[in-house]
DNA sequence: AACCAAATTATACAGTTGCACAAAATCCGG
DNA sequence: CCGGATTTTGTGCAACTGTATAATTTGGTT
């Protein structure tokens, strides 16, 4: 929007606007990148497309970030906190460290394998990865601080079942589980008519309980 | 290259070529397209880099695919036909079900998860699935394809081992198999500085083993 | 009401992108 | 070695991109 200089019009009609405050002008421009990528991938997110999507014009941009990456980079951030905050949230209300660990594969493969917008958008940051040296690090601190908690989740359970496990077996435990999980949510968001709707979560329970040894499916599977 | 018009000389040099066929040009282009894609996402796949890496000038691209995108779709296809062809040859001297499920596992994980340009291509594709109709034709069709693969090599693997198992169960056995592979191989690809040479390898191979109640990693292990 | 700092808009600019098209080089059958 | 068809190059172009910066509006303070 303005982009070119006038052209019928002998008047220019300044867009009016509100002084919003800068958390508030931040985060809604996190939030029109996010959707930029998950519409159209990265290359959609172009700092014209974020500006109009939240309401602003592009300049506003270069005020609250110094750089179109900065503001990648800020959004990837956010849109892993996104995905953790509602994985953690699924922990709450919950005690049996089995039941624990259930609640959140369910989480991770429920509620976000059934919003395409956010593995798209995550799949437009995965394709940027290698050569962002920023991004690779955000990428590196959220894979494995997802890890660890799984790790924690898994460790509890098997100690619950009387089979508590080493570092080493913990480690393989949580990098397979962790796989699973992400395989699972990449074939689930990328070819959902090939599922029935709570087919992905489902299969990640039984996967994960068949990964451990343990029994997760007979826990509360209906809820 | 040749896309501002001369400067200095008073003379015009134009570039030497041969005249290849029609197939040697086609592949080259592919080949360069993968090749950008894989160092700098689908951002850097632009026609002229592609052509420079082609040692070509960019008009030819618009002479062999009637445009860009068409030649990504086509680079998509060649590269997951590349990767499938990797995947099948392990088979080919292996005649225990068992042995040749172990080999497809290693094959999945070892040589690919250890040529990062490869993962780096898959995931500047994977970045655009949603907007591209056409690539995620293709990508259905070659998800589908590697998944019927390994739901035929699990289903020979339970019954050489007397637990023939039905559709269901061998769906669901695939679908599981199949995410473990694709989690394990982001895994490694994305962060490989997390893992040991060949932990992937044993990962994938020790999670399958335990996804079917198999025991495949005691069968030529350090193969 | 007058002023000033901060927020926001609007415009400009150089570089890049995909594509179109004419000119030139190459190839190949006589 | 010539002549026509095909391949390949060279160049131009309109649209788009990120960034820079001046002009304007807003919101509070006095």
């Amino acid at each position: 929007m303005g982009d070119s200089p006038k052209d019928g019009g002998p008047v220019a009609p300044r867009k009016p606007f509100r002084n919003e405050g800068e958390e508030t002008r931040r985060a809604a421009l996190i939030a029109a990148t996010l959707d930029c990528i998950g519409e159209g991938g990265l290359q959609a997110a172009t700092v014209r497309a974020i500006a109009r999507r939240a309401g602003v014009t592009q300049g506003l941009i270069r005020h609250y970030f110094p750089s179109k990456d900065h503001l990648i980079e800020v959004a990837y951030q956010a849109l892993m906190d996104r995905l953790t905050e509602d994985s953690q949230a699924a922990l709450a209300h919950a005690g049996d460290p089995c039941r624990r660990l259930g609640a959140f594969v369910r989480a991770v493969l429920g509620a976000h394998a059934t919003d395409p917008a956010l593995l798209a958008a995550w799949a437009g940051f995965v394709g940027a990865l290698h050569r962002a040296p920023r991004l690779r690090a955000i990428h590196a601190a959220n894979y494995l601080g997802f890890r660890e908690q799984l790790d924690a989740l898994i460790g509890a359970a098997l100690a619950d079942a009387g089979r508590a496990a080493d570092a080493p077996t913990l480690r393989r435990h949580g990098i397979a589980a962790t796989a699973v999980l992400d395989g699972l949510w990449l074939e689930g968001g990328l070819l959902p008519e090939a599922f029935e709707p709570s087919e992905i979560a489902e299969l990640g329970l039984r996967a994960v309980a068949a990964l451990l040894g343990l029994d997760l499916a007979s826990e509360g599977s209906l809820t």
